[in-house]
DNA sequence: CTTATTTTAGACTGGACGGTCCAGTTTGAT
DNA sequence: ATCAAACTGGACCGTCCAGTCTAAAATAAG
């Protein structure tokens, strides 16, 4: 019932799970601790902390319960491990490189990119889990934003700076807090209430809309800074 | 523990709780039924819906188990009543009247109420709430996205279009659309991640950088309307 | 093959919680 | 005062679940 339930089969996590998996406590079997972290992750963030049992991720990562007690102290240890480990993850492919073209258009294709990146059904998943759960695990909250949200705001108002400075579509030349300023600005009226809306599981609007949104946003931007 | 747990015996709903408290299947007492509701409203909204007991809501509200299921079918039941009663009474105060002031004045002070509305601690924890548990009571989403977001569009994109027909700071006259698409990006970048933060537990930003923040996205949108 | 260690399946424990029941008390309308 | 209905407190039931335990099976190394 779920939105994004997978089906229990599919792999969740892109294959490298690598980075903590390595060092493990002793000799625990590497595949079994990817296994649990994999089953887990996928099941905390379509279900929530506590509607997820310890038998269900035992069943879904094919591994017996005491296995997972094997690997992780308790159950909030084990979200605890996702969650650090999500957070790392996290650091999103806005990739396309940027070089090359106009403000205008280097800002439209971000402001896509960015658009889809915060409507993914992984990422919402993600975003009601920390919310919910960034009460009880106060570092979780402070993780996902810096991965999140700061890491955009911190690439774009790169981007208006250097342009600002070579003239390409603003004004004057911009200090980094004001260009700050502007990235955040630019990125919550990007948002506007689209992600509200899937989050509080509303109508989407179409993807063509949402194409001349971004276009709005641009403009209006550019126009006004 | 969370953040806005309120102590025990201070009322947590403004004392009209009239609406539907009025018609009760037959003579149950009002008092318990608001009591229960007031309780379960504020332990719902501070502890999620599956941390609370209904042993707690009991308890919270001066009332015998027994009689909880004499006004409520379930647990289930009385959440859902809950959250239809709060997405009823979100129907916010933005009230301040903004005629007789120009628009930049207007939306200053517009904007100021709306981020702090947006950034109440009781708003916030309705967020949280519905958000987690909009997958699995869906009417709930829609509701509070009207009564929130929605109709904070909607009433400014009713002043952007009165005034453009006056000529007051808008260059040229809006349509509907038009206006509302405005006051979707007015709205978004207000909120920026100002909202965002204040959910995921991050530092906030101080009031008076709010303050400024507020009247550079005024400009921002005069300038590029 | 032997030995040491991890994994497994599933039984088990203790506690929490939703929901029910009941015997007795309060409330309020007549 | 009477009476029915609402309420109380607390015992109680069944279920679910985190976490433990055990004995057998798989795995790996010498």
């Amino acid at each position: 019932m779920g939105r994004t339930m997978t089906n229990a089969a599919a792999p969740e996590l892109s294959a490298d799970d690598e980075a903590d998996a390595r060092r493990l406590p002793s000799r625990l079997r590497v595949d079994k601790h990817r296994a649990i972290i994999r089953a887990a992750s996928a099941m905390f963030l379509a279900e929530g902390y506590e509607r997820v049992t310890l038998d269900q991720i035992a069943q879904r990562a094919r591994v017996s319960k005491q296995t997972i007690y094997a690997h992780f102290a308790d159950k909030e240890a084990l979200f605890r491990a996702i969650c650090t480990q999500l957070a790392e993850k996290l650091t999103i492919p806005l990739r396309r490189p940027i070089q090359d073209v106009d403000l205008r258009s280097a800002l439209i294709r971000l402001g896509e990119d960015a658009l889809a990146m915060m409507l993914d059904p992984h990422s919402l998943d993600l975003h009601r889990l920390v919310m919910s759960a960034a009460a009880r695990f106060p570092e979780l909250g402070q993780a996902a934003y810096e991965a999140g949200a700061l890491r955009i705001i911190e690439e774009l108002s790169q981007l208006l700076r250097q342009r600002s400075h070579v003239g390409d579509g603003l004004a004057e030349p911009l200090d980094d807090a004001r260009a700050k300023v502007l990235a955040e600005q630019f990125v919550g009226m990007l948002r506007g209430f689209h992600q509200h809306r899937a989050l509080m599981n509303v109508a989407q609007t179409p993807p063509d809309q949402r194409a001349a949104y971004v276009r709005d946003c641009v403009d209006l931007l550019l126009r006004g800074a």
